[in-house]
DNA sequence: GGCACGAATGTAATGGTTTACATTTGCGAG
DNA sequence: CTCGCAAATGTAAACCATTACATTCGTGCC
């Protein structure tokens, strides 16, 4: 059932049959109409090794995250595979439990299979990475490595401006005490998001202790433990903002086992908008990141760097606050003791 | 940078090199090391494309979600994208939406990439799907779809002893009316579950009134539109054992909306164990549905139907209850009016 | 030392498509 | 009616690895 079978029965050479295919080339329609006939007829499809071996071009792409649990990851996958097959464009996932072999491995049998795009959205890229990225000649789009813009395009999410947002909800409330849980230092999108906080606290006149930044891991975990710390503490803040939503419902979560009440004792602002930030008590107040925008922008950065007619910057995205009812005004009263 | 690049590095045929890296057939081990040198040297890859022409075998495996945005799906995929990267195979990704058209779509996408394995984890596949993929000989496993035992090999849940581990636990409590909300009427795995549970009722000498079987669509939404019917009955069931956790969470939202109390007014058991359920107030119940096992069972079943060596029937798997703090003992007096 | 035989290696065909280049076709102008 | 040119179509090489079959090598035995 190859392509020299649908030519023989359609009266043509394989060459026009290839064209109609790809309608590569102009072939009159009378002709075009007889090969159509044949393929539906003989039922023929193209095998993509060959076509791939051929050309070059294998209409898949990949894509890398770092944590297919975490709900924003599915999300993402969900926008760009749908866009992706809208194109006629296959794609194929790695997920890497935030292990930079799994990475390496990932894009090295990617690569293998000629991948023709490859969409990264880990938060960690080690320099062995960056080095095998640039030796093969494969777009390349990122989450949030705003370092690696000279050589790869990266979709860039305004933290900033989202976490001032952020502060600013949340002294209007009258917080003034206002901590935060970081991500894993290891983590270099962890780490923007953190100095983000940093930077948007200055830029609100808000001073922050060092004892009010906690160390999380981005899974629920992390902000288990923080919630023990944190109802443990003498001088707590009276507000926290997360780095991810996750760790804000393992401290929420924390919080109820411990009876302790959000947002009375502590108001508590996620990041990212989960699906989940609805479902969980209280529902939770976050900033909302689009991951169809950053799925949009990825595939369309990919699909930019294969055809230079088109004209296409990742650019910057902005999140939103989304109020919910993990935040409140500040206690007035000292809270009671654990 | 071809196979023959390396062949002439190392001084030997093309055929040598490709025994060394497939290690299909003895080659000695001096040459083997010659050859893997060359490999190392010039940093050589085998293209996919030209190995999967040639040979047939894609080393490819394809796997097919409903809804990748239901926690339950990435949890699948995780542990069979692990087993598979370990054993060599890659992963090809396709969801669905519950849309059959994308099904078909997509087997089409992945046997024209000449996959080596398909594991489908939808709830519904049509006649024509099943027909197309008979015609093509490649190994597919499904989950629950024991119609299809004869010609395909599945991975069974037993689900009527999981519901009659969550009915004895509800009758524990003291619930003799106990509801259900059940899965889409289109989608045979929620038939499955569906008459699972009135065998299950059945089985433990439990009647069901018509009205207590509600109708969902395994979203969260299913959920909510049932908490707002069971809240305004007369007559409703002490307790609801669902189809799945996403309608569980959904219910549990609205109820907490509507200002009622889980299990105070209602019990409520869940069905998958999802992450969410430990967070979600009050933590959900439910029954226990290991995707480790799923996945780890579809797999080994691909691999037994590409080699003959291996004997691997999928088997069936057992869900077993979990019990948290959405149920409870039934209510002695009269639950307050909305 | 020569022979036989199995093990190791080599040669070349093969898989299905794309595409550069060659050829034919169709049509308009003269 | 012929010529010329552009458009349509055809021919065949190329993509890169695998593998059936052919050949050579190395060893043990007489």
């Amino acid at each position: 059932m190859d392509i020299a079978a649908v030519a023989r029965k359609a009266g043509v050479s394989t060459a026009t049959v290839s064209r109609v295919i790809n309608s590569s080339s102009k072939v009159r329609e009378n002709t075009a109409a007889k090969v159509r006939a044949a393929i539906e007829e003989l039922n023929y499809r193209p095998n993509s090794s060959a076509r791939c071996l051929r050309s070059g071009r294998s209409n898949l792409f990949g894509i890398i995250v770092s944590d297919i649990r975490n709900p924003f990851f599915p999300d993402l996958i969900e926008h760009f595979e749908l866009l992706a097959t809208q194109h006629g464009i296959d794609v194929t996932i790695a997920n890497t439990g935030y292990n930079e072999q799994r990475l390496v491995a990932a894009v090295r049998r990617f690569f293998e299979r000629g991948i023709d795009g490859l969409a990264i959205f880990t938060s960690e890229v080690s320099k062995a990475t960056i080095e095998l990225l640039r030796s093969a000649d494969v777009p390349v789009v990122f989450l949030n490595q705003p370092a690696l813009a000279e050589d790869f395009r990266t979709v860039t999410v305004d933290y900033i401006q989202g976490f001032v947002e952020a502060i600013e909800h949340l002294r209007m409330l009258g917080h003034k005490k206002i901590g935060f849980l970081a991500g894993p230092v290891a983590q270099s999108s962890a780490n923007r998001r953190r100095k983000a906080f940093l930077a948007a606290m200055t830029s609100c006149d808000l001073s922050l202790k060092e004892e009010w930044i906690f160390e999380g891991d981005h899974r629920l975990t992390g902000g288990r433990f923080a919630a023990e710390r944190l109802f443990s503490m003498r001088n707590a803040p009276t507000a926290l903002a997360c780095s991810n939503d996750m760790m804000a419902i393992g401290f929420l979560e924390t919080a109820s086992r411990l009876q302790r009440r959000v947002p009375d004792e502590v108001s508590l602002i996620g990041f990212d908008d989960l699906f989940v930030c609805e479902v969980v008590h209280p529902a939770l107040t976050t900033l909302h990141l689009s991951r169809k925008e950053i799925a949009t922008r990825a595939f369309y950065a990919l699909q930019a760097s294969r055809n230079e007619s088109l004209q296409h910057e990742p650019g910057v995205i902005s999140p939103y606050l989304v109020p919910r009812a993990s935040t409140g005004p500040v206690a007035r009263l000292k809270s009671k003791a654990g």
